[in-house]
RNA sequence: GGCCCCGUCGUCUAGUGGCCUAGGACUCCAGGUUUUCAUCCUGGCAACGCGGGUUCGAGUCCCGCCGGGGUCACCA
């Protein structure tokens, strides 16, 4: 049997992150077995469905490398066929109408919660007969469940999973208007996608008993089900806006890069031994749903970062060059020429290993590319005193001095002047760092030279002298 | 409230009855390397929710309690 999973979000906000690990998992367990993986967008519900947020779906699986193996199928576009089988069930005996308002329903609910009765549909339409329906009242059709025995589900995930059945009441399939309700539209989509495997979010667990419910009263096959275990904020509660529970762009805003964030969410809730820096390719020769922890993880930042850090280290100068561009430019008001450019990338392998984002990336990797006088920020003000303004004036015609202006050669000459002197190193490569860059803190500073070049670094030198 | 699920350092986790004096990673702290910062290296703090069983032996199995979460729509 050939795997079939599929990622199945309703397009009513972002892709948040909770999603987005559900998605990853669908994908490393179809690519693990050889299978497909399908994306479905779940629009049944026209009024909260949106197109911005089928394409920050779309664009965040994209970036994170999760793009479905087939085409998109909208759900929307199978309301006729939902309603077919409605009525196939319908016809079968299986369904029945209802003709309870929303009010009496809610009635229902009120009065079952106030008298800490369970709160379920009391089945007033199932055996009554038709005629005494209400004139003019819509009628909804509702799956006649089973009353009596268990529904047992073997989860990948959960293990064995058992509801009695008289805990699930008739659920409602086809709305009043006509249109199909998400349990009969999942049933019959995953059906006809010829979906193997469901693999979602816990908060799916009791929708699988009456989705397995209504599998076996169409004779149909229902899937595996692997329900993984929600994604919670700091605080132990769901994961909301505050905790992290942002559109995946947000991330990408933030400035962390996608081979971070998967590693990131494929360590939250499933292990491997002590591993902890897994490659794609190690992930899916891996990866299964009997690792996958049963308990809720929490979101962590600093984890991430650190995740983030190590991934920013590996990957190549040019691709950080040109994932930092766009933001630089627009921070400096000016599209960069190529001698810009390539200073970035010279600088980069200097400037990766101090950022933990590619956030902060562009904020250290702007005095590489801004214009004299590189203005000074408090604490180079204060390495400038007139001691250290006075230290950069004696070195200058050292350094002017140069025969080849590169970093080895500029270091033995700074050197040489320190130990003729007595004076530490740090006492004079502080002043000059303060002069080149404006700050504190920065790549080694004869490498910041070197990629500044001979001019450029002489001239922001005697900046500061006069 | 009914039903379902979960419970190892602050966090992510390893652990499937003896290899556990409970391991790794992140964070934090202390050192070291270093021209700053960062990286890197060394070391340290820190956990089996509680109570009963079962067993020669329990983090690992069973029961109870406590705690946490999910779910109960003509939303998905």
């Amino acid at each position: 049997m050939t795997v079939v999973t599929r990622f199945a979000p309703s397009p009513t906000g972002f892709l948040h992150i909770g999603g987005a690990r559900t998605a990853l998992f669908n994908w490393l367990y179809a690519r693990h077995h050889g299978g497909t993986y399908l994306l479905r967008i779940e629009d049944t519900d026209r009024k909260r469905s949106t197109k911005e947020a089928i394409d920050a779906i779309v664009d965040g699986l994209d970036w994170l490398g999760l793009s479905p193996d087939g085409k998109v199928v909208y759900q929307s576009a199978n309301t006729v066929r939902h309603a077919k089988i409605a009525q196939r069930l319908l016809d079968a005996g299986k369904a029945y109408h209802c003709y309870c308002s929303p009010e009496e329903l809610a009635a229902m609910r009120e009065e079952a919660r106030t008298n800490g009765k369970p709160v379920r549909y009391n089945g007033y339409w199932r055996d009554r007969d038709p005629a005494e329906a209400p004139p003019g009242v819509p009628p909804v059709i509702r799956f006649r469940a089973p009353q009596d025995g268990n529904t047992v589900i073997e989860d990948l995930v959960q293990g064995t999973v058992t509801n009695a059945n008289k805990h699930l009441d008739d659920m409602v399939i086809l709305r009043a208007d006509g249109t199909p309700t998400y349990m009969l539209s999942v049933v019959v989509d995953d059906n006809d996608m010829g979906v193997t495997h469901v693999i979602r979010g816990d908060d799916h667990l009791t929708n699988a008993y009456r989705q397995t419910q209504l599998y076996l009263a169409l004779s149909w096959k229902p899937p595996a089900f692997g329900h993984i275990p929600l994604i919670h904020g700091s605080d132990n509660a769901k994961l909301s806006k505050r905790h992290g529970a942002l559109g995946v762009e947000a991330y990408r805003e933030m400035g962390y890069l996608p081979e971070a964030l998967r590693n990131y969410l494929l360590r939250l809730g499933w292990g491997h031994g002590d591993d902890e820096i897994i490659s794609t390719e190690q992930a899916i020769q891996w990866f299964d749903l009997n690792a996958v922890i049963r308990s809720p993880a929490r979101f962590d930042f600093a984890k991430l970062d650190n995740l983030n850090g190590h991934y920013m280290r590996q990957a190549a100068d040019s691709r950080l060059v040109e994932l930092i561009l766009p933001h630089l430019e627009k921070t400096l008001g000016h599209r960069l020429n190529e001698a810009g450019k390539s200073r970035l990338e010279r600088g980069m392998e200097g400037l990766k290993e101090r950022a933990k984002k590619t956030n902060n990336l562009i904020e250290n990797a702007r005095f590489y590319v801004i214009n004299r006088p590189v203005p000074l920020d408090k604490k180079a003000l204060i390495v400038l005193d007139s001691k250290g303004r006075q230290k950069v004036a004696d070195i200058l015609p050292l350094l002017s001095a140069a025969k080849n202006w590169e970093a080895r050669v500029l270091e033995g000459l700074v050197r040489a002047y320190a130990e003729e002197t007595g004076i530490k190193l740090g006492q004079v490569a502080q002043p000059l760092r303060a002069a080149l860059t404006g700050s504190k803190t920065s790549p080694p500073i004869f490498e910041v030279m070197d990629v500044l070049g001979r001019e450029e670094s002489l001239g922001r030198l005697s900046d500061v002298t006069k």
